[in-house]
DNA sequence: ACACAGCAATGAATCGTTTCATAACCAGCT
DNA sequence: AGCTGGTTATGAAACGATTCATTGCTGTGT
């Protein structure tokens, strides 16, 4: 036999299945010797609750679901540890779900999750999904968007001001007396992208003879960056930025690989460098990363906090906007 | 109305539930006008089916689980990613479990992942896990080991030759004419851990003159590595080795943070350090790390591969133990 | 005209758990 | 003895999709 059912462990037992039911349940309700035979008759055949059947009873998964944009980027590796430890204090489990940037995926993950009928969703969106946030939400199935603010102020949200943090990042550039800045990153639809070059220009617009140079990415790893760097670096000298702001750490990183290929560029003499997220890498770095600091795993607690608040309330629950401000870490890569 | 369920699209299409099932599972066998009103039904009532009936009905779930131990670690999501590749080919979804080196938690995932009846497991374990093993077994739930041999040959497992990584790793640094050899890492628990050290020790004793150290750590994470290399930075200099060898990057990346502090030791001059993993950050450390590589995505598709092989054969499955070749990547940290 | 094959559609039974109205029992009181 | 209140235990119903034996129908061949 594959798999022993509660009505095995009543047989065993010699009482109902509703009483075996009971014993896992509400121990209370049942007599210390009937507990005690339900459950060495569960030891004896080796009982383990079905999940499938109690989800279908109850209506509601245990799960909640988390889609991001890479799941290989420490920054989401660090959100989603913030996620599952509250969730954990809830008993309930994140589903990771990585999209990789690519909206078909995405909304793969959104299709299975309403299928498991998770209790809710953290969204770090791709694409515009506020038309599938609210086929969700007709659902009954909440949803926090992460590392996002939305326009739309309908839905939760748990963020970082990137339009600031993209401003501090420029700023800091040009207080270095750099002017030739090279805003690398994208795609421009990501959001996060869209922001922080936003706030460069911000910062680049309010300081004459300053220019901004944007150059596009196809994704924020560090194959992309390296990409980048080793196009910059086999520029003609005078054609050269003298500072980059890549729009996160994994892209930096890979600038400053292809910038120092072959004894190429000196960083941060010749070009000043910096980053965005702080990850771990970052300070370990050929030259230590400047970067833009985010809370991660507090902002994937905090949206975790949130979203159950949401599911908690009957309803006409006032969606909720967090921004937590972004912090400017200096190292080696703008020093110097 | 929360949701709908076969029976109102069944009811709005005018057709029975079977039918519905059939359009959704069996399409050839309906005619092309019902199918035509049940699918305007579905899109009517915005039908989503519920995956807790259907796995209750088929008795096992469309989810293999995979337990790692540490999901920060490059070399796990690169590892994931491979399996999740595999599984999406296959209709299957990756659940994937971070132990963080924990027993406990291990356990726990391993609890979870029976409840949910999936199709089968990957594991890179903590413990001792084979009783465990062989219960789930015993519930038709495979399961193969990843980034471990077994000295159980009763399961299947794919792992890179750890012993032989370690004694590259070694033999690497021996051949730099470097002979106070340490070997950072820990818990010793952890197998891949005691198969590189082993691998080194084995290196080390081939050559006269040569001894090995070796400083425990709590875990393989960049903070770990870290103190290991403070500790080290602070000895009087001739109490110091002359080459390190990390049990992983993330250890090696930290232990050359801690090395490198106030202008502390010089490396590769002052000591040689070779870690292990090749994770992408690995060359864009402050000193390019040299380190074995391991095909991840690899390991994690041939692991699925092997899961699915033992999942379809009815029985007197022959368990297969898949083992690849490490491969030494040598940067600046043990050059000059 | 009849039999039969072949295709479509049906709907009751099933998966395993939880819930809840009901039953059984006992103790204490009048 | 009869009644009440309070525990415990019972077992049928429900969750939603799938399956499969059965029915209904159409068309073909004799």
């Amino acid at each position: 036999m594959v798999s022993a059912s509660v009505k095995d462990v009543a047989a065993l037992a010699g009482v109902s299945v509703g009483t075996v039911s009971n014993v896992l349940n509400r121990p209370e309700k049942v007599s210390a010797e009937v507990t005690g035979r339900v459950q060495s008759a569960i030891d004896k055949l080796g009982f383990v609750r079905n999940d499938a059947a109690r989800q279908l009873r109850a209506g509601m998964s245990h799960s909640i679901g988390l889609v991001v944009l890479d799941a290989a980027n420490p920054f989401f590796t660090d959100l989603a540890r913030g996620a599952e430890d509250r969730a954990t204090a809830e008993n309930l489990t994140v589903l990771v779900g990585n999209s990789n940037e690519d909206e078909g995926r995405e909304s793969a993950y959104l299709d299975l999750f309403e299928q498991q009928r998770v209790r809710g969703v953290l969204l770090s969106p791709v694409g515009n999904v506020i038309p599938r946030l609210e086929q969700l939400r007709r659902r009954g199935i909440p949803t926090v968007l992460v590392d996002r603010q939305t326009e739309n102020l309908s839905f939760s949200s748990v963020a970082v001001d990137d339009l600031a943090g993209g401003e501090m990042a420029a700023a800091h550039l040009l207080s270095l007396g750099r002017r030739r800045i090279a805003f690398v990153g994208g795609p421009a639809s990501i959001r996060q992208v869209a922001d922080r070059l936003a706030g460069a220009r911000k910062a680049v617009d309010a300081v004459a003879g300053a220019a901004l140079e944007v150059i596009a990415t196809e994704s924020l790893t560090v194959l992309s960056g390296r990409a980048a760097g080793e196009s910059i670096r086999s520029r003609p000298e005078a054609e050269r930025p003298d500072a980059i702001f890549a729009a996160n750490d994994l892209l930096a990183i890979g600038v400053l690989q292809g910038l120092m290929l072959m004894g190429g560029v000196n960083v941060p003499q010749e070009i000043a460098l910096i980053g965005y997220d702080d990850i771990e890498f970052a300070a370990a770095a050929v030259v230590p990363l400047s970067s833009i600091r985010q809370p991660s795993a507090l902002i994937g607690s905090t949206a975790l906090e949130l979203l159950l608040r949401e599911a908690a309330a009957e309803d006409g629950f006032a969606p909720t906007q967090v921004v937590f401000p972004p912090e400017l870490i200096v190292r080696a890569s703008t020093q110097g």
